[in-house]
DNA sequence: GAAGAGTCTGAAACCGTTTGCAGGGCGATG
DNA sequence: CATCGCCCTGCAAACGGTTTCAGACTCTTC
């Protein structure tokens, strides 16, 4: 049915190797039949099979991308970057969505591992010993997360958090809440880590409000911590969480930001549409997926791979209008409510 | 490196066509050799090579999704459907997102044909001759799209619009408009075609107020139009539109519903996070999802497939808070507005 | 005890490509 | 004119599976 190389062979008069050589190799045959061979090629409409290649050059030319929920709007923009930069390199993408199940993962690593000439891991909530049993099977790079020596590519937590912080306290917060996300979230830990070191930089006081699932109805369900905290100001562990809690704040009428601003991370498109626009630090998204699939192409040691590529992607506070200078001490609005509900 | 089907023939004694047989056609083996190479197949951790098997029986395992756009919230949902049940069936996804670019359509199936058993095409934007053209390459299923003969699933939009100016006309909206979407756009018309039946039906009156592109910044575009037509209530043509029409129309001080009714569709997640909440016409979106994979199935005979499945899939008015009564006619806010900038 | 049927297994061919190796043709050189 | 080297090309093996075909063996049956 296909059209074959030998079908092509046949037709140029050639044979198969000749063809092999003069669509891979062009320098190494005969300019006139390299000439004919393209020409009855195209003219056939004949394209490689790419799993027959393979088998024999141990090569794919697919790439694996593992990701914990395709529903939430952050990870879209990841893969689109992936996407570019993986077909310019003429590489296809098998996608995979775990569903937020972490003892998914591995089996789709390992099922995924002999197809693909590498996978993408991104925001894997799995273990560290997971993860690097994971990388054993092939070639693998993180987003999102660092382990070892496996190649990834992160996000400036560090300085992303101090920049929140900075701007909190220079509108006069001093005692700052956290929604962090999942426990098994890597960046729930790092950002709790940069938001603690700029927290004490900045002399100011930083709440934990626990942990909830990273989505708008986890932020619903925070805002109950939120206002037995007694805080001015909320960070959330991302854009949705922070949704959710606007929205439940809007519903115990809370004004935000006027009685308590809320700074959001991700920079969602969402994030831009709704009202209040949410103040929020901006993560190059897409930036991140064409980096991590430059880091992989040149871990696999593919000429189409970039430059050696920066792998601590920087971040950049979006100021919108869900963060306002903290109300004065003494009405203290969070405070009357949390003495009530308790 | 890999373990392959000698090694595990060797390590058992028996002959690599034996163990191919204990594995893929387990009740023409002997049980206890049977059993023995199961064992060890495991042991050694055994997986066959995909790509192998398919140089020989034709089937890749691989099904392909080409899609306009992931960052339209609409795609990922359809795409998790797909996901779920094309892994159920032991296939891997392909995904391609064109950008929104519709001659880069053709391109991505011709170079995904040969690499999959079937392309699932997810609201394309080519003509009917390019759709056509793509179904000889490979067999093809459509997602929102109905064209000739090609397997299709795709929403009850008659029915869909009929409720939407139905639950409209209840309130006493009589001129109704429609924000539609990219004229490349199937749904648009089908969608234009489904208001006209039942804009008569109902007698009241459709204003089409042109077209624009599916995405929020659309919507802000669409408020000029809005205005200028003299409508109490908009339908537009999914929710990320209605989204931006309704921060255009509270940047304009116009308040809906109270002055104006808007109603999306596709009942996107966000479109129940915004305040107030978007009154919408859900669609299924993962329905549509695991239904384009079974059809597809289906058409490769593969008996994994579920039943005959429907190809009209039935849509939901969801009422939320952007609608309510019309305004009473004297007043005709948005008619004031409209004669000062004619 | 021989013939026949039936069950299980192994050898070999095949899928579509790449690649090591060898050989043919040709020009240059002595 | 013989020899050497080089450029180009074809043959054949290989990749990791599946499948056809034939043969070995066991078990009936007369």
């Amino acid at each position: 049915m296909a059209v074959t190389i030998r079908d092509v062979a046949k037709a140029a008069g050639v044979s198969p190797s000749t063809v092999s050589r003069a669509l891979s190799l062009p320098d190494i045959v005969d300019p006139t039949t390299r000439e004919r061979v393209m020409k009855v090629a195209d003219h056939l409409g004949y394209r490689p099979n790419r799993a027959a290649r393979g088998l024999i050059t141990g090569r794919t030319g697919n790439i694996g991308l593992i990701l914990p929920d395709l529903a939430n709007p952050f990870f879209p923009s990841i893969v689109k970057g992936i996407q570019q930069q993986a077909h310019i390199a003429d590489y296809q993408v098998f996608v995979a969505d775990t569903d937020e199940d972490p003892t998914a993962e591995l089996g789709l690593v390992r099922s995924l591992a002999k197809q693909v000439d590498g996978i993408i891991l991104c925001s894997p909530r799995m273990k560290p010993s997971e993860l690097r049993e994971a990388a054993t099977y092939c070639p693998v790079v993180l987003v999102n997360r660092k382990a070892g020596s496996i190649p990834a590519v992160a996000m400036d937590n560090a300085d992303g958090m101090r920049q929140v912080i900075d701007h909190l306290a220079g509108l006069g917060h001093r005692r700052i809440g956290f929604v962090a996300g999942p426990r098994s979230s890597w960046s729930t830990k790092e950002r709790l880590r940069g938001l603690r070191a700029a927290a004490a930089a900045a002399a100011v006081e930083l709440v934990e409000l626990g942990h909830f699932a990273p989505t708008f109805d986890g932020g619903m369900e925070s805002v109950e911590g939120t206002l037995i905290g007694g805080v001015t100001a909320v960070i959330a562990y991302n854009d949705l969480v922070a949704l959710g809690l606007l929205s439940a704040l809007r519903d115990r009428g809370i004004d935000v930001p006027s009685q308590v601003s809320v700074v959001g991370i991700d920079n969602i498109q969402l994030s831009a549409m709704v009202h209040p626009a949410l103040t929020t630090l901006d993560i190059p998204k897409e930036k991140a997926g064409r980096t991590s699939i430059d880091l992989l192409l040149h871990l696999l040691g593919d000429p189409a791979a970039g430059t050696g590529p920066a792998r601590e992607l920087p971040t950049e506070l979006l100021v919108r209008h869900t963060t306002a200078p903290a109300p004065t001490t003494t009405s203290e609005p969070s405070g009357r409510r949390r003495a009530s509900r308790l």
